[in-house]
DNA sequence: TTAAGTGTGATATCACAGATATCACACTTA
DNA sequence: TAAGTGTGATATCTGTGATATCACACTTAA
């Protein structure tokens, strides 16, 4: 399927599905108005609630990143990207964690390396 | 006072102890064998529960980088940047609130200056 | 010896977040 | 009409962060 979920994560599962989603919109595998699978189907298949799928399409909706036909299901939104009003919130977590590791004693070199590695995963 | 508390923070108040106390160690401030404020001066400083602060300490002693002595108090161990064994979390964060961030579209170089602004204000 | 100051241990309570479990409801499509 | 969509509401469970009180053992200084 096209998000796989991992359990032992301290990152929350509905964060999980919204990066992923994210990340997919981002790869140019969904385009603007793709159908989104339904929250039940989703749910069947992650083998979780239905609620906690149902948590990150509304957060993806508030976000401006889907929009969602009554009756018919959610899709992803015209400028999905430009959209995103969920960068901000992402910012702080990075801003807070370099903190954390700086007070730790990593090196400016080391969280450096980190991020062009996974940088250069993508695509 | 040594150290300063933002209840407004999503960071658990004991982990901004914790970081607060590696920060001053890592400028130089505290050095080995110094001894630290007594959780209940430090609880009543900072208007916090002791338990609180406690949680810190007993943190900091558990990572190495504290030792105590009963009755006396807590102090700054020999080699406490070295013993840290708190690194290998906080890499984890970070490296968790970057692929958040990428997958809001956050760009490379976005993050690369955040890092490299953070560490300028050290020292 | 006593009083005050250290950290420790245990327990209870509260608030909040993440996740699950069930409902019922309104809408659309075949 | 039946099945499939998202929505809304409520309840429960678990873990975490934080507070509130205890009692205890130890050390230091009066």
């Amino acid at each position: 399927m096209m998000v796989t979920i991992d359990l032992r994560s301290r990152v929350p599962i509905y964060e999980q599905i919204k990066n992923q989603i994210l990340e997919l919109i981002l790869l140019g595998v969904l385009k603007p108005h793709d159908q989104l699978p339904s929250i039940r189907a989703l749910a069947l298949d992650l083998k979780l609630n239905v609620n906690t799928v149902k948590r990150a399409f509304q957060d993806l909706e508030a976000a401006g990143v889907t929009y969602t036909l009554p009756g018919r299901g959610s899709f992803i939104a015209e400028n999905a990207l430009e959209n995103n009003q969920l960068k901000g919130k992402a910012l702080q977590e990075i801003r807070d964690a370099v903190l954390s590791g700086r007070a730790n004693g990593i090196e400016k070199d080391e969280i450096l390396a980190l991020v062009e590695s996974i940088y250069q995963d993508e695509k």
